[in-house]
DNA sequence: TGACAAATAGGAGTTAATCCTATATAGTAC
DNA sequence: GTACTATATAGGATTAACTCCTATTTGTCA
């Protein structure tokens, strides 16, 4: 199980902002202060939320911001490859910016999703057939059932 | 890259059938039309419909079956494993009856759920330390990416 | 510093899903 | 077959989660 690293947590969060103004600049997006706020606030939970609770958790600090902004925004993290929309269907979509491999389990009692990490499951191959007709822009391996806390 | 196959197609839709009405009785959910005529109709086809896709085409034979019942029943038939929610975060939930070991890929750009099936797929291992931990109830492998129209 | 394309705020509109309630029906008991 | 009761349904109302629209603001670049 991924237990993510919080120590120096403040200097990888800086480290991680610069990344992505940097990013956005390359790709011509403007660095404004409302995509810095929803990228850090996002890359610093790991509680994958979905737009409406990101919004709220930043209002306590950037009450101007809007829904829409920051909807807008968690699509563009996820277009630009600075955040992925989590699996799992139906009910809001949810958010989240730890990039590095890792898995989710979500319990379909609290809709609680926990990261965890098997190496294996990084490494699985995509059988050539299907290469060779799509192009693959992403694997996932998932799982869902009953958390610790809710059996 | 799986074909299903469409030989003997009503018998065994009829066979399908059955199964359910008798799943329905064991567990005490009333056998009724509306039930028997959206579980037919999903297992019919592979386009992994929403459920506003599957009550238009039911509505063309049962003008009279309204889309929250088209809803509830697919809900249902999700609760009894008859019938899948397809992952695949945001927009309408989608539904699949094609219960036997396949996956997806979905395409990024038209929302196209291609099933295949790639054996390795099925038979990837939990690691005991998340079993241990939870009870899981469901593995996925899915792909996403551009399919081979889009691109 | 000024010009302009891009981004934002916030309210309106849209879409998917769920709720509400009067009516209908499956299952069962006679 | 008839009556009874708990479920299930139809369809309109409501809610939730976006997405769109437009006037205003703000990065970026010359």
């Amino acid at each position: 199980m991924k237990i993510y690293n919080t120590k120096n947590k403040s200097s990888e969060l800086d480290r991680k902002t610069d990344w992505f103004a940097n990013k956005c600049k390359e790709i011509g997006l403007k660095v404004t202060l409302q995509r810095i706020v929803v990228f850090r606030e996002l890359f610093k939970t790991d509680e994958h939320p979905s737009a409406e609770t990101l919004h709220k958790k930043i209002k306590e600090k950037f009450p101007s911001i809007s829904l829409d902004t920051v909807n807008r925004t968690l699509i563009t993290l996820s277009e630009i490859g600075a955040a992925d929309i989590v699996e799992g269907s139906g009910d809001a979509k949810r958010y989240d910016a730890g990039l590095d491999g890792h898995q989710h389990f979500k319990c379909v009692k609290c809709k609680r999703i926990i990261d965890f990490h098997y190496k294996p499951f990084d490494d699985i191959k995509i059988p050539a057939y299907i290469n060779k007709k799509f192009k693959v822009l992403k694997k996932t391996v998932y799982l869902e059932g009953i958390c610790d806390v809710c059996r």
